[in-house]
DNA sequence: TATTGTTATACTCTATAACTATA
DNA sequence: TATAGTTATAGAGTATAACAATA
């Protein structure tokens, strides 16, 4: 009962429930237009981090969340398709550097485009200040948890 | 630059990418509290949606968004766990029930307790209003596209 | 010695296709 | 015929452990 400052009259769910669904609908968007181009989940959002900025082996471990043996074959299959590739570190003879191709950043940027089209549309039941003030709780949560930069354009 | 109504003066990420940031954040989340179980997020998540409630393969192929070959996979392992149990359906001579084991249900519940205090707590940093406020708009994002109830007691 | 990265191995997850059995 | 579910197969993703090469 009695909801301070109620910006909708819907029913709410516990934060936990709400995040969890929300993450398993972001989880679906992703999955689906990744798969309508040709990629899955985990290759689109490898190129989602390096579409911008090249990254290390061990900066994607860091980022990705993964074992640097994954980062790995992860690599090696999205450099089989011919949309990434290695680049020996110049300062330093064990590092190497994941670069995209030029048909790496043309397909991360489409995808990019299509899922920023996706999410927008899920909030546009919201009203223009609603929409804001989503926008910077969420960010005042992934910021304060210092979530990686596994989308959005540089900044991480 | 004045934003409407603004409940912190932190930098607000666009929609997209606090979306897809916070879903990484509670993919985390979920996969650490789920190997702490010992269990895969899939085999956790199958686990939330029968803990409170018997499913039919075909319902868990609608709620978890995988094929049937997927779904059957899925449960053999977590029965082979002894925390799901197969029961042939009363009504109907082709159909299964899936059901939890004593020990799935106290570990789905432990999972979900602990996922729940955990995702409370990355809220923390906000006051009381802006953490309702969150609740309520996170939940008309899910609710208005008709999430699946992977994680939640019953509804849906 | 420590760090960067790869390789070998094993298991989970997933979809496709073909199948059985019941409705 | 259609629906519920399983099985066979293959590829992707992941971690662990062992390794090579460079710092």
């Amino acid at each position: 009962m009695g909801s301070v400052a109620a910006p909708l009259d819907d029913a709410s769910l516990p934060i936990p429930a709400a995040f969890v669904r929300l993450s398993f609908l972001v989880q679906s968007v992703y999955a689906r237009l990744a798969a309508e181009h040709g990629l899955t989940p985990q290759q689109a959002q490898l190129l989602c981090v390096v579409k911008d900025q090249p990254r290390g082996m061990a900066e994607l471990v860091d980022i990705l969340r993964i074992d640097k043996s994954s980062v790995s074959g992860l690599v090696d299959r999205v450099e089989r398709l011919g949309l990434v590739r290695r680049r020996p570190s110049p300062v330093d003879g064990r590092a190497v550097t994941v670069t995209t191709t030029a048909r790496g950043r043309r397909l991360g940027n489409a995808f990019f485009a299509d899922v920023s089209d996706q999410l927008e549309q899920i909030t546009t039941h919201l009203r223009a200040p609603e929409r804001d003030a989503l926008a910077r709780l969420v960010s005042s949560v992934v910021l304060a948890e210092a979530v990686p930069p596994v989308f959005g354009a540089a900044a991480g």
